[in-house]
DNA sequence: CTATGTGAACAACTTCACAGCC
DNA sequence: GGCTGTGAAGTTGTTCACATAG
């Protein structure tokens, strides 16, 4: 999906790596905030409810900040993370849609404190807090470090996506339930509510049929970040 | 993630391909209303947006249902489908969590029309058109039936999911930005908003400072369902 | 003796490429 | 000849298990 070019040195983190970064991060920052110095893989991986190999194999790709036998010390690592994949301005964001995820969206609280800034919420229609379309390229500031989230109905969503790419972003989060195409150089990524949905429903309806009776049981299933 | 017994005999299908199923029905419904009788894989693949091998290897584990050299039949392949994906009762969902998502996810217009229905939403503090926590058991008709979403803080998520499978859920979507956990027979999913944003911004860091100017084009990115 | 760092195994999924059938 | 069905290869990500450093 990332397009990478031959001549590339330094190869970017995986994807999943940099999407538990941030989690990492958080913990550190309550470890710090606790007066806590040092932290073992185990510990640290608890927190962020990831397996600890994994978590090494995560924070190795970043350098060998760690001490065999001892952990990591919590300052020092926090600081490796933010200079490594931290270290950024406050990211613009664009939401175009403005049904009640985009609203939602909008509001969400959970952006602000973590280093994204929702900038203009667009829609064809007019409405008190919103913009309209042709006001994209007046609010968007530097299209490329701009986020744009694409919260339209399916059958806008290509055209959306199409007016974004022309006014020069490069990263798009489609909650459309439709795929989008872009050029190689803007990365897509896509959130599909329903297909989750889906999986989970027929899960339960698979497993409701023939499931023999009490699984032996391997620990629970964990989810997060 | 999913725990399988060691005598199931047949295997579930795989979680990404009943993430496609359904957009697949969608096209197939289409195209039935078009009147349009026989489809090769390569038609239907771009109608959905994924590569045609990946269709065909979807669609060969319900069974070879279709014809070498001509494609599938659409009225057939669309029942077929039906029966052995898609035959199931509108399935309930209770959201948890009246904040901006989960009002948004409670009227999201999706849901309805793809077999979805949700039938309650529920919060901690009382307010017009939600239930209160403890109504959750009477609102709730078959818990093994149901998919329960947590829409709330991060705080309050493992508690929320604890509740629900105490009433006996077995299928959770957690919006919450931390990991819940659950007993193996429950399935838990997660949806990350600030992961994929996170993973939109490095990739945007990453490749504004080291990328050495027109990537050679391979097609596309594409992405959704 | 402990806990990291990491090669290797494992797992899930996608794509290729071609045999086989119409 | 054309298109499906599928073994094999490729890709990405996770987990194991152990050599190695302290």
């Amino acid at each position: 999906m990332v397009q990478r070019s031959p001549s590339e040195l330094a190869p970017e983190l995986p994807q999943a790596t940099v999407g538990r970064m941030a989690s990492y991060r958080r913990v550190l920052d309550r470890l710090l905030a606790d007066g806590i110095t040092t932290v073992r893989s185990s510990a640290l991986a608890d927190a962020a409810g990831v397996n600890s190999a994994q978590l090494r194999k995560d924070l190795s790709l970043l350098g060998s900040y760690g001490v065999r036998g001892v952990g990591y010390d919590v300052a020092f690592l926090r600081e490796r993370l933010r200079s490594q994949i931290g270290e950024r301005d406050e990211v613009p964001v664009v939401i175009v849609g403005a049904g009640n995820l985009g609203r939602a969206l909008a509001n969400h609280a959970g952006f602000g404190g973590r280093g994204f800034q929702v900038i203009g919420l667009f829609d064809v229609r007019a409405d008190a807090g919103t913009y309209l379309m042709n006001q994209l390229a007046e609010v968007i500031g530097d299209p490329a470090a701009t986020i744009g989230i694409i919260a339209t109905p399916a059958a806008a969503a290509q055209q959306v996506a199409d007016q974004l790419v022309a006014l020069g972003l490069r990263s798009l989060l489609n909650f459309a339930p439709t795929r989008v195409s872009a050029p190689a150089e803007v990365m897509v990524r896509r959130v599909d509510l329903g297909s989750e949905l889906e999986i989970l429903a027929y899960h339960q309806q698979a497993t409701q049929t023939d499931e023999p009776a009490l699984l032996p049981s391997r620990g629970g299933s964990k989810e997060g970040g």
